[in-house]
DNA sequence: TAGATTGTTAATCGATTAACAATC
DNA sequence: TAGATTGTTAATCGATTAACAATC
């Protein structure tokens, strides 16, 4: 991975990488461009650009290997330990995502959450126990957090963003329906289902 | 709106919405291009260029009107009347949604949810009765609901939508972490954390 | 009127696609 | 070898930006 990679084809790769793992587990061996194409509604043009940006993935004639594939796109993204995470907010929204199970397999755990209702510090959802914001900045610092999500209100998103990028959290995924100010070597991005929703509306008939 | 307009505009569409509903909120009346740019980090040119597409929107010398704008976005994104959903799938993902309050005053409202989990059919999520699968097509038919979000594991979805097609349904937001095939006048948005985590991880710096 | 900011055109930039040589 | 599909170059397409005339 030499040069800068735009973005956009970053973006893309955790998509290749849930096709090929489907792909994997239904025991498939090789795919194509095209296959990977068609899956996502992208030319295998496109596909055969993105990857050889990280060099030659391929094999001329026979296409991809599936398992060298997710391997080397792993590499690239670096997912291959296990990262710590951290829920901020033990709403409905938290509760869902510490109990999620899509999460381990794809390269991460949820290891803390944290409210500030005092009726809910110190309960337990799927056995985190849920600590006191009061404690987020230390704690994040002492366990080396650098993924947070974020599921408190929008009125205290951007204060508690705050604390997190004080607390050293470099990657932020932002489930409040408000823009994030953050410097620029911390990353977010957004979670608004409403938002999906809207643009969806637009291709609506009536 | 008479042309047609790019996606990729359509869908910075409902972010300027949030904004404005902000900025709105809190008490201001007139906004810029300028503004509205530093808030979702695009150049105010662009900001201006996407809203031309629409009319004569704002007023030169002195921006854009707030509650006009959002009356205007509100109508092309067709927002006007609150659109029925359903949840598929009363696991935890399609609980928090279905007790989600973001989404009344952006458009939409739950009003059906559908489990094929007998424990589950007939016991209330906030008010609203789970449903059984089985009947899944007969009442989206009756209620002409024509916007579903899919929460089922990814082994059902495709099935799933294919009875949602079936009922009439012309949009899906789905989080269950699959491609979904669909008829090319169905709209598919996808919502799947792990895909945000790992492009975030990327810029990660260990 | 002077000052400000939009709306819009033209220029630039970047991403996608087509096409084909390389090669398994 | 012949057939197939990648990797890559060049062409195309579309989106973003710069700049400024229009106008409030």
């Amino acid at each position: 991975m030499p040069q800068d990679i735009p973005e956009i084809i970053i973006g893309r790769l955790p998509l290749y990488l849930r096709v090929l793992t489907r792909l994997e587990k239904q025991g498939q061996e090789f795919t194509l461009s095209k296959e990977l194409g068609e899956a996502l509604n992208l030319s295998p043009a496109q596909i055969r650009k993105d990857l050889s940006q990280f060099g030659e993935l391929g094999t001329r004639g026979q296409g991809y290997q599936i398992g060298f594939l997710i391997e080397k796109l792993r590499q690239i993204l670096k997912l291959e330990e296990i990262r710590d995470m951290a829920v901020i907010g033990g709403g409905d929204v938290g509760h869902a995502l510490a109990r999620y199970e899509g999460f381990t397999n794809r390269g991460f755990q949820v290891t803390n959450i944290f409210d500030s209702d005092p009726g809910k510090i110190g309960s337990r959802m799927t056995g985190i126990v849920v600590q006191s914001s009061a404690d987020m900045i230390q704690v994040l610092r002492e366990n080396n957090i650098k993924v947070a999500i974020l599921t408190t209100p929008a009125e205290s998103a951007q204060g508690v963003t705050e604390q997190l990028v004080e607390a050293g959290v470099k990657a932020i995924l932002n489930y409040a329906p408000i823009e994030l100010k953050v410097p620029p070597d911390v990353h977010v991005e957004h979670i608004d289902p409403a938002v999906y929703l809207q643009k969806l509306s637009y291709y609506l008939e009536e």
